[in-house]
RNA sequence: UGCCCGAUGGUGUAAUGGCAACACAUCUGGUUUUGGUCCAGACAUUCUAGGUUCGAGUCCUAGUCGGGUAACCA
């Protein structure tokens, strides 16, 4: 990357690409990506992964990954691992593995650094007391009463908070600097509070844990940061962040702070997601449903699909919606490349063709993805009963209906026209069968006379197809904003229940069988599917929908209204 | 009420003082054995008002609107 090439980099590449030209950190990019382990990851996050791991990459650079694990109380291995699952998955690898946990002893000393130079003292005030003797916005702070005390009793203190000699909440070790400050961060923060609890890596090691503020910029002095990129809620606590490397004369990493993801009908809240999971409204943090990697991944979203997504959101300071059609473009866009063309018919209807002889079949040729020459061809059996897709039949037909009616006729896909003659309906109306003729002088898909049918429909051999369940997934909230909750109502009543439908009785050709779960498949003309990694079983397959095609035609219905 | 940050089509971004560009969405039309793909077209005087300048989306001032911010969370 050099100087020349300055054009259409985002505020943050702008900003390394000028340190790098002007010999800062000797032009050396470090970058972290530092996940609290408390949860799962979701596109928010991969926004980061891309911004941190593309940094190091682009500039030639590194990127660590470190689990900042200070709060013992919310943290788990499980999601550790799940952490380093799904960023591998999108494609990223980190040059070095760090817990902030790993600077425990480090800070701590670092503390006793602080306290001695008289910049640190022990608070005995309750949560309350601190609250209201820090101020307001237009109230000036009080400084505590503990304020003064001797770097000796300080010390001691300290020494006896680490030691447990206290209970959780009756002490904090808080940073000297101004309860005056137009910046409440600056208000003597806590660096340290009393936690009597067991930490996933150390145990019961400590009973004093650092706060963020006090953790996050020493341990990024410590790895070499050059650039620590954070979201822009952090940008107030930016002073604080300078104030301690400052104090502590440590290696100085720069934070730079840009605006987080915001999609459309998309729940991002890291708090609420856990709450969907918790209370069961989700089957868990995989959902297909999920904003989650582990959700998208499930859901048959690719790495490539993600990462093109969050490139074309871009990187900058002001707050935005990305309209979550983005999404599925970035997706449809690479499996229209990858997938392999398969017929899975969602609502089956039997249709029966009286002038195609019984017991016989034949093999038709199909090819296996349009856009890709070297995918080759696939051959599919033919024969005298048929499952078709239900809504490709119409008794009342509008004009712009160009699929099957009866006596109106239709091209089967890579087959034949197929003309409808009559109906079969069962005791309550429900039509159950049709009987049909077909032209088999229309093998190519053409008319020797000339004749022109305006649709072509997918078809499925009755006796070859196998059964499979089938998920239909749909955004999980019908208000582009979910967190724009009605009075009176609880933003978990805004779940859009149609989130995911699920079709019991699908009918699939025989080789998705042994399709291996998440590979991309496109049901022609119904989107693309995948197996789904976790219920599918031989001979109970479950497929998920990661993203249906683009539907002129239901876009058109819903517009007129016209009957489905 | 203080402080900090932001503002370019319906949406997301670009334009680094010099012709407002790209993509999505929407709408038209063409191609098509997927109502898919592909192709073509339509869609903005850059929040407002002043100022600096030959020239301002960009720099300055004021305002308006939006967001963040007063855990012993991160």
């Amino acid at each position: 990357m050099n100087e020349s090439e300055h054009k259409s980099l985002d505020f943050i590449r702008q900003r390394v690409s000028d340190d790098v030209a002007n010999g800062k950190n000797d032009g050396r990019v470090h970058t972290r990506f530092p996940p609290e382990p408390n949860g799962y990851l979701h596109i928010g996050h991969a926004k980061s992964i891309c911004l941190n791991f593309g940094l190091a990459e682009e500039f030639g650079g590194k990127c660590n990954l470190r689990f900042d694990d200070t709060n013992p109380e919310k943290e788990d291995t499980e999601f550790v691992d799940a952490i380093r699952e799904d960023i591998r998955w999108l494609g990223f690898d980190w040059d070095a593995e760090y817990f902030a946990s790993d600077y425990f002893e480090k800070l701590y000393l670092w503390a006793i650094d602080l306290i001695k130079q008289g910049k640190a003292y022990v608070c005995d005030q309750t949560v309350e007391q601190v609250r209201e003797y820090r101020g307001g916005w237009d109230k000036p702070g009080k400084n505590s009463p503990h304020r003064d005390r001797t770097v000796e009793e300080n010390l001691d203190l300290f020494s006896r908070m680490k030691d447990g000699e206290f209970k959780d909440g009756e002490k904090t070790l808080r940073a000297k600097i101004d309860m005056n400050s137009d910046n409440m961060n600056l208000r003597d923060p806590a660096m340290y509070r009393i936690r009597h609890a067991t930490h996933h890596r150390t145990g019961d090691q400590w009973c004093i844990y650092p706060n963020y503020d006090w953790a996050h910029g020493q341990s990024d002095s410590i790895e070499g940061i050059t650039h620590s990129v954070c979201t822009l809620e952090f940008e107030q606590h930016r002073p604080l962040y300078d104030w301690y490397v400052g104090q502590l004369e440590v290696h100085h990493p720069q934070q730079i702070e840009f605006a987080k993801l915001v999609i459309s009908n998309t729940m991002m809240s890291k708090r609420k997601l856990t709450e969907l999971v918790a209370g069961g409204f989700v089957e868990g943090w995989d959902d297909p449903r999920m904003p989650t990697i582990s959700g998208f991944r499930r859901r048959g979203f690719t790495p490539e699909s993600i990462r093109s997504f969050t490139k074309r959101v871009g990187i900058t300071k002001h707050n935005s919606t990305t309209d979550i059609a983005l999404m599925n473009l970035c997706i449809r866009e690479h499996l229209n490349r990858i997938a392999p063309r398969v017929t899975g018919v969602l609502d089956p209807l039997k249709v029966v063709i009286e002038n195609y002889p019984e017991g016989e079949f034949e093999m038709r040729t199909t090819g296996v993805n349009p856009e890709d020459e070297n995918a080759g061809t696939r051959e599919v059996p033919f024969g005298r009963e048929l499952y078709i897709e239900r809504s490709d039949f119409m008794e009342d037909a509008p004009k712009k209906f160009f699929r099957l009616t009866v006596g109106g006729e239709v091209r089967l896909r890579n087959a034949f026209f197929l003309k409808c003659n009559e109906v079969v309906k069962d005791e309550t109306g429900e039509i159950v069968e049709l009987r049909c003729t077909y032209d088999p002088e229309t093998s190519g898909g053409k008319a020797p006379d000339g004749r022109k049918v305006k649709g072509t429909i997918h078809w499925i051999s009755a006796v070859h197809a196998i059964d499979a369940e089938v998920r239909l997934y749909d955004v999980m909230f019908e208000n582009e904003d979910p967190s724009d909750v009605p009075e009176g109502k609880d933003w978990k009543d805004l779940i859009n229940p149609n989130a995911l439908v699920v079709k019991q009785n699908a009918k699939v050709e025989p080789i998705l069988a042994e399709a291996s779960a998440g590979a991309p498949y496109q049901f022609v003309r119904n989107g693309y599917f995948c197996v789904d990694s976790k219920d599918s079983q031989p001979g109970k397959l479950v497929f998920n929908r990661t993203v249906t095609l683009k539907d002129a035609w239901s876009k058109q219905q819903k517009k007129g209204g016209s009957p489905k």
